[in-house]
DNA sequence: GCCCCGGGATAGAGCGCTCTCCCCGGACTC
DNA sequence: GAGTCCGGGGAGAGCGCTCTATCCCGGGGC
């Protein structure tokens, strides 16, 4: 297709020095006569030279690669494999994370590679993927709680650095978010607001940040004099999140606050409140969590706690890069913290 | 970190051939003897062997890896870099790309390589990339009309497949839906439904896609009889779709009929008529354009024209690779067919 | 004047694969 | 029975880079 591109032999014939001092002024290494690293320089800009990654990786054993797994739980069915890539983007959560982590990468001439791990077969896939040297180590987001991926990357002695506190200890890095300060925040803004009446709707309690939610939540609601808060599980969708909703107004018609755990389930609340003929904020304040974008695409706009997540992701690379570097040898946990972005909903 | 990975050597020792058989009977080529086979099978389990991708790649001139760009226009400021892959993720749009590309890449066990090129320094950062054979071609989706990257990328004669037509020729592949069609779909949709004052918001007008569309529904509302319909442009974003309504609204209060050139600005249109106390679809039909998630998550949900993404996604992977092999030399275009969707909006 | 020292450059040995060429031996042809 | 084929296997030359060991040479110490 074209004509061979040229390798650091041939930069180093035009400037006419050897292969190994062209090398160092590349890589900026030792001292090399000023006068002939402009002369390597003019070389290289002549032949228009680009290094050859494999040669360079099959030395150095590094990719300059990281991976981005996004990995489920259990097995999905085969049919719903390709689905998967598509539901997981549907949610602006990873939207932000792939920014956060290509934030960090970008600077470093790094690139994220993406991968997805919801079955075993692809699970094993990813596993023999990293064994081969195709990324420096991998950032795992699960989707489920019981996702035996960070174990596996565990055992196989393969960096990795999680998003989220895994439900099973595992002996890798991870960053999270302070959840039980985060739902305190929420909390604590009903109550300022005056509601007395107040409910909740939470994540899957499988996941350990949706737990972490509700007992802050109640937490802080018991001490501001509420020992009893009604509680519906949803799953983190807008469906689950009008489910849940229609189960709590039901048993409790009078309500006047909810929090949901998460944007799109609190979206599904207002939506729902407003079909019995609720109007939010003035008959019910409602709060949500994350701040991701249909925070401020829901009408109206949601009163949210921000999670960090950009700010998160790039902490992930930026560990991983540590461990990779050998400047961190012990798993490591950084968590970051909450706060309350307030808008039309409560 | 771990004892030294086991290679080919390894395992020829172990099964007690040459390091060549090894290689012939994992990649498949040419007649081994079955016992041999079995042998070195067993012996590659035992050392655990994994092959070395940047060994591999570097005598094949392959890296099992593909580009997917998304590519915007002219200048980003560099505060709004990061800030560019969030907002890119938050269109589902994207998500879909992905999951299409996906599907087609991981049966051929190869992974997207996520690139990001919106301002000029990025652009050459991708080039560089490219040319080093971090990848073995490019997907390019661009967010903008005048995306100076394909030309670059024709330029450096680097393989590359495009999402929609470049508004300036270029010699390369790419795959298009036939947007024409489509909104000829919608135009006759509404005017079916009885319809008779129809107004049209577009995309902006930059983009080849908007102005097809707005010309196949311009052609299909006059052989219906509806020589001039009222235009507003708006920029695909929901803001966007809700203030290009406000101005139809005013002008033409009596409208009874709205095409959207994409789902978000629908979803703007609808928001906009409830706020105007306006019925969708009982006083006002509306109808969308894509088949994304919004059009399912949107009150009501929105008839609109499905474009098939995951297809049209996984069908540039697959001319990227028909290109590689050599299949095919010639820059091809493949367009797709859209489909009327009936929801509840019209 | 000899030796030592060290900055600055080179030579060359790999890194782990693929693939071309070559060899061997049994079956087939005439 | 000699020549020809061909299936099955091995030897070894790279792919383009990094990096260690080495060399060269000018200057300073005694």
């Amino acid at each position: 297709m074209s004509r061979q591109a040229p390798t650091l032999e041939d930069v180093a014939r035009v400037a006419g020095v050897s292969r190994a001092t062209v090398s160092r002024v590349i890589n900026g290494v030792r001292n090399v006569d000023p006068g002939i690293q402009e002369v390597v320089r003019r070389a290289i800009e002549r032949t228009g030279y680009a290094p050859n990654r494999a040669a360079r990786s099959l030395v150095t054993r590094r990719s300059q690669t990281v991976a981005l797994i996004v990995s489920g739980a259990g097995d999905t069915p085969g049919e719903e494999q390709n689905a998967f890539a598509a539901r997981v983007f549907a949610d602006p959560f990873f939207g932000r994370v792939v920014s956060g982590v290509v934030g960090y990468l970008r600077p470093r001439s790094m690139h994220p590679l993406l991968m997805f791990a919801e079955s075993a077969e692809t699970r094993s896939q990813v596993l023999a993927d990293l064994r081969q040297g195709s990324a420096d180590g991998a950032l795992v987001v699960s989707t489920h709680a019981d996702d035996p991926l960070p174990a596996l990357l565990a055992d196989a002695g393969l960096p990795a650095v999680l998003f989220a506190r895994p439900s099973r200890p595992v002996r890798l890095s991870y960053v999270d978010l302070a959840h039980r300060e985060g739902a305190r925040l929420a909390a604590e803004h009903l109550l300022e607001r005056g509601c007395r009446r107040i409910v909740t709707v939470t994540g899957p309690l499988g996941v350990a940040a949706s737990q972490d939610r509700l007992a802050g939540f109640r937490d802080a609601m018991a001490r501001g004099g509420h020992p009893y808060v009604p509680v519906a599980e949803g799953g983190f969708t807008l469906d689950s999140g009008m489910a849940a909703m229609s189960g709590l107004l039901a048993e409790h018609p009078d309500v006047d606050g909810v929090f949901a755990a998460n944007d799109l389930m609190a979206q599904g609340v207002c939506q729902l409140l407003r079909e019995k003929g609720r109007a939010v904020p003035d008959d019910v304040a409602v709060v949500g969590f994350d701040d991701s974008s249909v925070a401020v695409t829901c009408r109206p706009p949601l009163t949210t706690v921000r999670q960090p997540v950009e700010e998160m992701a790039a902490a992930m690379a930026a560990l991983l890069d540590e461990h990779n570097r050998g400047v961190r040898t012990e798993p490591t946990s950084l968590i970051f913290d909450p706060e309350l972005v307030v808008r039309a909903s409560a």
